[in-house]
Order: C-alpha cells, then sequence, then structure tokens
DNA sequence: GTGGTCTAGACCACA
DNA sequence: GTGGTCTAGACCACA
C-alpha cells in the first residue's frame, strides 16, 4: 500500500500518515493483522523523521486500530472494525455539524451533501 | 444570535467563533445582510481578545461569507448561498473522506454515517 | 507544591511526573483549576527536557486530569475527581491482582495488605 | 496449571510469566517444592523463546520464589511464604500509593478501592 | 508567553 | 531488529 505525505500541507505530517493509514483501512487495502512497515523503515522511505511516525502510530494505538509490539513491530488489530468507542458518535456527530454548516455557506445543500457522501463510500467500495 | 465559545475546547477561539456563525447562518438565525456586532463589541462581549474575534471575522470574509466595512461595520453577505467556490467541493469530498474512514475504522458503516447526516440537517432545519 | 523527580530510577521521567502529579491532587496539595508550571519552566526547573514533561502533560490530558491551553498554559481540570472511566476499575483489579500475588509470595497476607493500603490512604488525607 | 501469556500485551512477556507462577502459587495452584517445567519445555509450549522463559525463571529467582537447579531443574522454593525481604514492604508502599493517586483522580475512594482489594483476595481463595 | 510539531541523534530493553 | 525514552534545538500558531 502507498502511504503519501504532502510536507507543504496545513496538516500535521503526523495526522496525515494516521489519516492516510485509516484510510487504507477503510478501503480495504489494508486488513486486520496486516503488518506495517516499522517506524524507523517507514520514516526513510517518506523521508521524514522517525519520531513523527512514531507518533502517528501511536495515536493509532490509542484509537485501537493498531497494535504496537516493541520486539514484533507494528500490525493492523485484528478488531479494527469492532464498535468500541461509546463516544464517537457524538464527536462524529459535531464535526459533521461544522461541515454542514460550512457547505450550506457555500450553496451546497441536503442532496449534494449526501451525494458527496455516497460518492465518497462507493469510490471506498471500488477500491478507488 | 447567542455566541458561545468554550476556552477549555481544544478548538482555537478563532475557530469556534467562524463555525459559531457559519452554523448561524445554517440554520438561519442569520440571515443575508443581517448586520454582526462589531470587532470590540464582541470582543467585551465574549471577554476575548479583539484580535481573535478580527482573525474570525477577516476568515470568514475570505469565504466571501461577510462583508467587512471599515465605516458601515460588518454584515452577512447578500451571497452567502451562492455557489461560489468551484473548489469547495474538493476539499468537502476530502474532510469527508477522513471523516468516513475514521467512522469506518471504529465500526460505524455507511447507513449509519448517512443517518448522522441526516439527523444533522434535520435538526438545522428544526432549528434546534 | 514540589515536584521531584529520580534521574536514576527505572521508571521513565515522564512517568514519575505524571505520578508526582496525580499523588498531589489525591493528596489535596493540588485542587481543581490550579494552574501548573509552564512545560518550559518545569523542566528547566527539573533540569530535564521540555518535551519529556511535555509528554507527561500529554498523558494526563488523556487521563481527563489536566486541561491543557496551547495559549494559556496548564491546569487541574475542574472535573479531576469525577467518576469517568468505566474500564478503568477492571485496570486497578488486574493491577491489585499483581500486587496481591507478589506481596503473598513475600509472606505479606491479606490482613497486612490491608494494613499498607489504610495507611497509603491516612498518609494522604493527613496531607503528609 | 496453565500458563497463559498474550503477545499482544503491552507488558513483556518475561514479566507476564512471571506474574503468572506468583499468581499461581498465591491462589494454591503451585506448592513449596512444586517442580516447574524446563526453560526448553515451556518455551516450546507456550511458543515463545527460551531466553524469555528463562528471564522470568531468573527475576523469580532473585526474589526468592523458586530455586533453579543446573541438574534437578526448577521448582518452587520451600520458603515461598516466608517473610524475607525487609525492603518489600516499603516498595509496595509504594506502588501503592501510586495506584490510590491514580483511583482517586478517577473517582474511586477509599471504600470503593478496599472493595477491590478484598474482592481480589476472596476470588484467589476460592481458586477462581 | 504558551504549547505543538519536527528534526537529528543517542542509548536502552525486549525478543 | 523492534519500539521507547530522552536530549538539544528550531520554527510555528494562538492569544
Amino acid at each position: 500500500m502507498l502511504l503519501q505525505i504532502d510536507v507543504n500541507s496545513e496538516e500535521a505530517l503526523y495526522t496525515q500518515l494516521a489519516n492516510q493509514i485509516r484510510y487504507g483501512i477503510a478501503r480495504g487495502y489494508l486488513q486486520p493483522d496486516d503488518p506495517l512497515p516499522s517506524v524507523r523503515n517507514l520514516a526513510s522511505e517518506l523521508g521524514i523523521n522517525m519520531h513523527t511516525v512514531s507518533k502517528a502510530y501511536n495515536k493509532l494505538k490509542e484509537e485501537g486500530i493498531i497494535i504496537i509490539n516493541r520486539s514484533k513491530g507494528v500490525r493492523i488489530s485484528s478488531k479494527v472494525f469492532a464498535d468500541r468507542k461509546t463516544g464517537y458518535e457524538t464527536i462524529l456527530e459535531e464535526k459533521i455539524r461544522q461541515l454542514v454548516s460550512q457547505s450550506i455557506c457555500n450553496g451546497i445543500g441536503e442532496k449534494r451533501f449526501l451525494g458527496v457522501v455516497e460518492n465518497v463510500f462507493k469510490k471506498m467500495r471500488s477500491g478507488e
């Protein structure tokens, strides 16, 4: 699976990395129990610092998405798709509320917004 | 319209403020051509720094959502709901892609995600 | 409140620091809404690196014990004593099970173990 | 007695193993003078490295809990329950202090903490 | 002035 | 070989 980061983005490098990995899982490119590159290897591959990769991995660990083993390396949790966090839906709703407000202010109403959402899901399923 | 900010939030104050204003517009509490409080007044009302309010207003101005006029003050643009930015839908799709990835990794599939989106729109329409 | 760390300890510096702060709260030396020293000040005071202090603070933030505000600094959460984590009691029981096993293997039975626990609480209440 | 280790745990394998053996003794599943499997056998049985088992055994030997004899193998010390280490109670108190601090910060007071401790002892006695 | 991010580089424990 | 911890030092956004 190809991981890409944009050094010029406003988004922190470690956040981009975490996003990409979550995206890879959502699209099915990364599956439960799949191994991830070691901290050092991924860092040198992406041309960024070890600690930045480590920070991304630790964030995903906290979210229960990956398993980090000090001597055996990193892999996708076998429980990635489990419905764990009770609080998550509340956070999600708040984030969607912000996106929806912004969309309305940009002339994008409910129909079109739902269209974009469905489009994203469709692309993910097709592995695009 | 009541604007509320949470100084304990992780979100920057100026971002909160911009979000609240966009939300107010989306819900219909703020309408095209409605005036907004002056930078000074809003700052003292919220107990925050003038620069913070100014930063929020400037962000909204750049988005074409409000009009800032030195002598006549600040007001909602008459073209708020216009479908201006050709680039916006691309940004929106990227943001939704991130939210969807995260949701899938937390056990929330398409049906439930769409449910949350529809719920947000419903609450907005009912002015909740 | 005096924070002390032991550079020669097996325990990581950032863990020691987090422990000391939790201990200070438990004894009542640090109270809800009390400010904590800035990352840089505490680091120079303890003669350790900024990042180490930052890591300790971030751990406590994740636990909901302190509030970190990028521009206003760090303080004890007003909800420190709230009964938040549903999973915490399970973790606690496991840790106690390990301690109890070890104690029994060292000739310390239930009575004496409970004595030590009560003693710890007593010392905390008296602010010792 | 069944020894189980969890390769996904945050805890080092050798620590888990030592904990399990102490726990087995505390519950009475392993008794003074009982033999333990050889390093090689236990390692292959658990599917882990010999060095890991060896490290766990050596830790327990240093604690005076097991006896390692090159020709006669490994067995539980006949003096396991003896009150040997004068320093142990100090270490125990420090560990309990940390647990208690953390518990208080999570809304668990003295009564509830003591309840958990008593519960652990009860489960051990009943061989659960 | 505050914490956040990133880099470069060292040393360590576990397996 | 693996991730974890710690340091030193730089630059940045927010207020």
